[in-house]
Parts: C-alpha cells; structure tokens; sequence
DNA sequence: CTTGACCTTGACATGATGGGAAGGTGCACG
DNA sequence: CGTGCACCTTCCCATCATGTCAAGGTCAAG
C-alpha cells in the first residue's frame, strides 16, 4: 500500500505521515525497490490511531506515550487513565482563559454603540486598561 | 527609556517589542547615538495597548487594525466592534471544540478503571474508532 | 513513448514567543 | 582610570502541527 493510499484510508495526509516518521512517532515504513514506502494493514491502524488521538486534542508527545501504552499488553489503564485526565485538565484551563477573556469583550461591545460615532468603550479599556468594573 | 524599562513599564518583553518592530506593528523606536532604542510616554501607550489587546486573546493582525482604529480620530465605534465580535465568535467557536473534546474523553474516562489492570475503553475507542455511542 | 498521477527529499512558512551566542555600551565602585 | 556587571545590539534557531512549493524519479494506462 502506498503512502497515498494509506493517507486517504486514515485521514492522516502523506505529509504528516513522513513527518511522524521523520520524528520518531511511528516506524520507518518498508519500502519498495525503487524507494516507495510500503504500508500494512498494522501501520493502517496505528495511523487511525493517530488520528483518533488528534482529533480528541492529544499532543505528540501525548500520543507517544498513548501508543507505548497502547503497545503494551501488561499496561495499567491507570496510565491511560492518567493521561487523558491531564489532558481534560489542559483543555478546561484553556476554556476558562477563553471564557473569561469572551465575558470581558462581550461586557465591553455591550456598551459600544457600535455605530458611526467614534467612542467606544472598547478602544478605552484597551488604551487606559481601567478595570471593567469601573468602566460602568 | 531604554527598551528593558519600556518592558518592565508595559508588560512586553524586550523580545517582543524589537519583533513588534521588525513585523511593523510599532513604529521604529529613535535611537541614542551609541543605537539604544529610546521609548517616550507614547510609546509605552502604545505598547500596554497592545499588551492589553493580547491579555483579550487578539491576533497580531486583529491589534493592527485596532491600533489603526484606535488612532483614527474619524473611526466608526461599529468598526471595533466588528473586530471584537469576529473575535468572540473564534473564541466561542474554539470552546465549542474544546468541550467537545472533554466530553468524549471525560464519558470514556468514566468506563476505565484506571487501575492496574490493561483494559481500557479509550485505548479501545482509539484503536478501534467506535462511536461513543457504542461504546455503553 | 508519452502523459499524468503519484512518489521522493528538501526547504520554507505559519504565529507568537523564547533562548542563546557574540559583541558593544553605560555606570558604579574601588 | 580600570574593572565588572548589567544592559543593549543583531542574528540564528526552536517551538508545534501542518501546509506549500519545487525539482526530480516512478508507475501505469493509453
């Protein structure tokens, strides 16, 4: 099977396949004699893997370890456990930034007419950075 | 001022405020005879505008137009606040994702027991990509 | 044999920031 | 006056995951 054909199967584009190669994340792949890589049904799954993990927000380095693990038939799933926690953990803090950060601005253009007029309250929190609870 | 006051002043690092000056987001700073960046009072607005702007989660880009705005005494407030919505709605739109994310992962965490045994349902969800659904 | 689709490697870009090296400057203290 | 230290300068490289592009080799069908 070829790079190509493995790509489309598991949604992981060429380039990313020779890039997890090239860092380490998956084997080398077989190659043909004339220097096409070669993919097998196992290489298939640990692409789809991958993928999965990717699209569940997992970093590389997050993956790494997932796939030992995955690897490892004498594996405690208070592992796996552990890191797909700290991972939740990453994710809400990154929510709660967001969320503030949304309720600020949403506070802010409450108060923008929004118009043609040129005040505007946003522009004054950015430029005197006076808190939002004075700016009522 | 010298450009490790400025930083201290502002909040941006020296790093940053020679890099915002080099992609063009500030004007270059004057210079002493020996080449020390020297930074006035408007400067340092400047530069906690921008700070402040980040603390909001705006890009590089989004700030550039704000600073336009911002120094445009004919601005139209409706045009902030048309940066600021576009940017809540990528914020919204990111939290969207990562809640999602939590979601799946949080409902397989659930099932593991996250002891030493290797059973592991999202092991299993990412190996063998069945729905979540299914998976109870 | 030609054509087009695919593969190869390699270099470069993103966006915002950090790190570090190599060398010049300013100032305080002895 | 000299020395040391903290700061400044420029330049290059790294992050993270992905994309784009270019130049050249390969394969299969017509």
């Amino acid at each position: 099977m070829n790079i190509g054909e493995a790509a489309e199967a598991t949604g992981v584009t060429a380039k990313m396949i020779r890039h997890y190669e090239q860092i380490g994340l998956i084997r080398a792949a077989g190659r043909t004699g004339s220097g096409y890589r070669v993919y097998g049904p196992k290489d298939l799954s640990t692409l789809s893997f991958i993928r999965r993990a990717r699209d569940l927000g997992f970093s590389i380095a997050q993956i790494r370890d997932l796939l030992a693990l995955w690897q490892d038939r004498a594996r405690a799933s208070g592992d796996v456990k552990r890191i797909a926690s700290e991972h939740v953990a990453e994710m809400k803090e990154k929510m709660r930034l967001l969320q503030e950060m949304v309720h600020t601005l949403e506070h802010l253009s409450a108060h923008c007419h929004g118009d043609d007029r040129p005040d505007c309250p946003i522009l004054e929190q950015l430029a005197t950075g006076m808190a939002e609870e004075k700016c009522c």
